[in-house]
DNA sequence: CCATAGCTTGTTATCGATAACAAGAGCAGT
DNA sequence: ACTGCTCTTGTTATCGATAACAAGCTATGG
């Protein structure tokens, strides 16, 4: 065995030397510049490969401003719509040649979104990509935002200049639709927590849509995205004799409640019958299967990091262009709603 | 309105010109350098905080050497253990100042893995966490983690110095053993795709636990972890009068199962008892709610962290040290169980 | 036959930090 | 008073690439 030393990586010298040319020269020939011989690109090509070259991402983005990151600011909750975003957000931005570094904090306060986006900004990130329900920010959070080109999955933050959304309301009335015309009249809201966006977004459309329909609007009760607060929610909801429909805001809140009604002896969806948001995987396999509003996760994912490199590409090119995406909310109807 | 120009952001230079002093100070004072003068100390932080100054990583990396990001590879599945295990690594990560950067690849092939790997050295990580279960991998591959140092979770992948591990066979074991605790005899396995080891082990550790009790090992059954794979494989099973106990390889296949099971008339557990591995936050919400294995997959990630940073930190120090981490399994008995 | 243009390649400067070395100040011990 | 040490700060070189400029060479046309 020789291989003693560390061996420092080949660099751009290195295979410069090997083939006989400048470096600027490979430099050229690897970026496919135009204008370089055929054979002078191969014989560096041949020499980088034989030294096994890699080209130095971080000198590269030093020189050229480019680190060709892109940043991810996520809640650190385990959920499947967190990862499923994630995964779509990763798929698309190693197709478009980005990497991604991601953070995630465990509160909204502005102090620990202040953290988050600080780290990805000393990262060197080119842009943010903002998965944050937050409601309201800091001038600290919006000097950061300003540095960086940003885009916000439903919510807009402020300077995130582009938007993926989501038409929370919509859904929500899709969903509270469907239970009125299932001929329900007494229909309850489990709701996300107060802080998060999309929550208020969802009462709004359930509220709305029941005002329309003249139909009695009942507090709604909070829960915090968990199956476990879902539980609690339908024990709340179970012990209500004229209670016959919840509109619950997420697939797994949904799935405690069902657990807690069930226990309680009441049937779903027979006594009650239950909508909700997201359309997991396991939302076909619960007892019984979900009816859901499907919430496209992946493709939204995929939309931001678009919006994205077009905001870092043309360079301000189409200022206006299409501010933002907006995703149609789609019900999937399935067995845990019915008729009256 | 007066900021036209990009402003650009501000360097040391800038920092120490304001400060009155040079660029090696600034740089000095702000690591914390102990042989700075008090008083100089702080006039370089208020200039620095004056100017909104941040350190660019990516000059730093360079000179040091060290980019103080950690890459993570993982098989894009979106599943709950991927998603809590990702959420282990980034918060351990940032406790201990790295950020993460993230790459997925979508199947097993040796070609993709390199692709991915190649990808984050690149990107110029320190090390290089591998959340990928394959078994046997190139020569590219191993000269690709021979690069960086990295760790290995779930699967001892070549060069991959460390290991945390979870012990699949005795989590496989608890589960058949609970299940011949309560009399079942015949006890079949839906387990994960035959490429992943995870699979194979857990195979390995349910027709052990079998053998040993003298009793019948039936072929097992393949999923792929999904919902909608573990429910075919419930069609098959339920038809089967004598199967009366099931080990699942997931929960998430449990939860397909279980529906399988249902529709064909058949009742879990007096019928057929189902426990699986991996207790995620819905496994508790099932109906009946899941005896299973947990896989405490965000300590896992946890873990794998600490690793890597003693890996990367204290520079072939302690060179033996602890090689592996290992997880205990623990089982959690609910009600998707009964004595015959 | 010279001028102009285009192609190919090399040279030098630069990105923003830190490492390594150097230099001046202050202080103690002989 | 001189030597030698420590503390503080500054200077210069460097990391590995690319941008900007420069130079040599080959066509092409009048």
């Amino acid at each position: 065995m020789k291989e003693q030393k560390p061996h420092r990586a080949p660099s751009m010298r290195d295979v410069a030397q090997l083939a006989g040319v400048s470096a600027q020269t490979v430099s050229r020939a690897l970026s496919d510049h135009p204008n370089v011989q055929p054979e002078t690109r191969q014989a560096v090509k041949d020499a980088a490969k034989s030294l096994g070259y890699r080209r130095n991402a971080t000198a590269r983005a030093l020189v050229t401003g480019k680190s060709n990151m892109i940043g991810v600011i996520t809640l650190s909750t385990s959920s499947y719509s967190r990862m499923t975003l994630i995964v779509g957000i990763e798929r698309e931005a190693a197709a478009r040649g980005y990497s991604v570094t991601f953070v995630s904090i465990t509160n909204l306060s502005a102090r620990s979104l202040e953290d988050g986006l600080g780290r990805l900004v000393a990262q060197g990130v080119d842009g943010i990509i903002t998965a944050i329900p937050l409601q309201d920010s800091s001038t600290e959070v919006e000097n950061l935002l300003s540095e960086v080109p940003s885009v916000a999955i439903d919510t807009p933050l402020p300077a995130g200049e582009q938007v993926v959304g989501f038409d929370q309301g919509h859904a929500a009335r899709l969903a509270v639709e469907h239970l009125i015309e299932c001929g329900h009249t007494n229909i309850w809201h489990v709701a996300g927590p107060k802080d998060w966006i999309e929550s208020e977004a969802r009462i709004a459309g359930w509220r709305r849509a029941l005002e329309e329909h003249q139909l009695p609007v009942p507090p709604e009760i909070y829960g915090d995205w968990s199956a476990e607060s879902g539980y609690r929610a339908g024990l709340i909801l179970g012990r209500m004799p004229d209670a016959t429909a919840a509109f619950v805001a997420s697939d797994e809140m949904a799935f405690g409640l069902i657990k807690a009604v069930k226990e309680l002896g009441r049937c779903v969806p027979e006594d009650i019958s239950v909508v909700s948001i997201d359309d997991i995987e396991l939302a076909a396999y619960c007892a019984p299967p979900l009816t859901t509003v499907r919430q496209p996760l992946e493709e939204m994912g995929r939309h931001a990091v678009r919006h994205l490199d077009v905001l870092l590409g043309d360079e301000e090119a189409l200022e206006p262009q299409a501010k933002t995406t907006f995703i149609v909310p789609e019900l999937i109807v399935r067995s845990s709603t019915a008729a009256r």
